[in-house]
DNA sequence: CCAGTTAGTAAGTGTTCAATTACTTACCAG
DNA sequence: CTGGTAAGTAATTGAACACTTACTAACTGG
């Protein structure tokens, strides 16, 4: 009758890490509508009562999932697009790695779709939400740039260049999970990125 | 003690298309996760148990609202596809009926992203598959046509280019979601739809 | 070393929901 | 007009689930 000792006794940040984790798996393999609170706790081997020590509800941990995503992936772009030697490859980089992300990472495009599917504005997707904006000003920067440069045409519709690009790549996701498969991603985002080049030329 | 009289009784035919028209609502009002058989019997006017009358479980309800919507947006598209003079201009006529057709039933994309958010391979999702095949066939048609006739770039990536038509449009109805509001969805896809043709271009 | 804090367990609680059952009544073919 | 079918009601069932509570034990600073 009495409880069973705790088997392993963490502190609360180093479990709200797990959590995120397991929840990113979980997302993969349950789908994140159907991960319950006892799916995760038996992740992490403890029982479901243990989780709510650690973050005060459910949405508490999506939110944090969704922390997670936005440091990594931003952090991850930022990386290679500074180190691109041009504006041009900069925008290559910065599309194959998202793609990579995606592969790599199934669970976080689940994610989002699940959260996407609600019609109110919940704080998940606020915090989506200005994750994209930051994505914009990364790439409006580098469009700046390379039509400084003459990479791309004079008077190109930035902000729609914008659109396209992270447009592309959402798109690639959606067939991605439409097929319940990352497999084919990373080689259908090199077709569309040069596609996506032709695009900001020059118009004849 | 007794049942009330029922208020009105119609055939199973009608009903279904009732069904599918409030799962249409609610999809956009309530979320598609979150609809449950007393919000759609509630919206018919009749009790819970009614619902199960006329479809034998709630998934195939889902799966009959995913049929409505095949037939539907496919037909759309495809009259508009053949009623263009040239193949270019029916790939234009194509997207903008496409974002239209989301703009003005904003619980169609969100069903779909509720439907992709699960990792298994449901009957509803290889019934989108199948229908973003027939739009694939439609796409690639008007691009082998349009490269015949010189309209775009001989040895263009047709898979490719068609890869980019659908997932331009997935990408748009991902940031509509984003932002809880399919208002400026048709605006932006104009944009996009001029940088799309730019990238069917002889590259040069 | 020991008192306070915190991470854990075990066992609820209240609710929600899809599906079922038993019964009623409207409609329609013969 | 009548008997069979099918659309409806009202009530129930059983499972699932987020969150809570009462208690226990491990770690930590003074």
């Amino acid at each position: 009758m009495n409880p069973l000792p705790a088997r392993t006794r963490l502190s609360t940040e180093t479990r709200q890490a797990e959590i995120v984790d397991a929840v990113l798996d979980l997302s993969d393999t349950v789908g994140p509508g159907a991960i319950t609170t006892v799916d995760i706790a038996r992740n992490l081997g403890l029982t479901q009562g243990a989780v709510f020590k650690h973050f005060p509800t459910k949405d508490a941990i999506w939110l944090a999932v969704m922390g997670w995503v936005e440091s990594h992936l931003l952090s991850a772009l930022d990386a290679v697009a500074t180190a691109a030697p041009t504006p041009l490859e900069g925008l290559q980089a910065v599309f194959m790695k998202h793609a990579r992300f995606v592969a790599k990472h199934p669970g976080v495009p689940r994610l989002i779709f699940n959260e996407l599917q609600k019609p109110k504005d919940t704080p998940v997707k606020r915090r989506a939400r200005s994750m994209q904006e930051s994505y914009r000003k990364l790439l409006m920067r580098l469009l700046a740039e390379a039509e400084k440069r003459g990479e791309v045409a004079a008077g190109l519709d930035r902000e729609g260049a914008a659109t396209l690009f992270i447009g592309a790549l959402q798109g690639l996701m959606f067939q991605a999970m439409l097929a319940s498969s990352t497999a084919k991603l990373e080689a259908e985002a090199k077709r569309v990125f040069s596609l996506y080049l032709n695009a900001l030329r020059e118009p004849s």
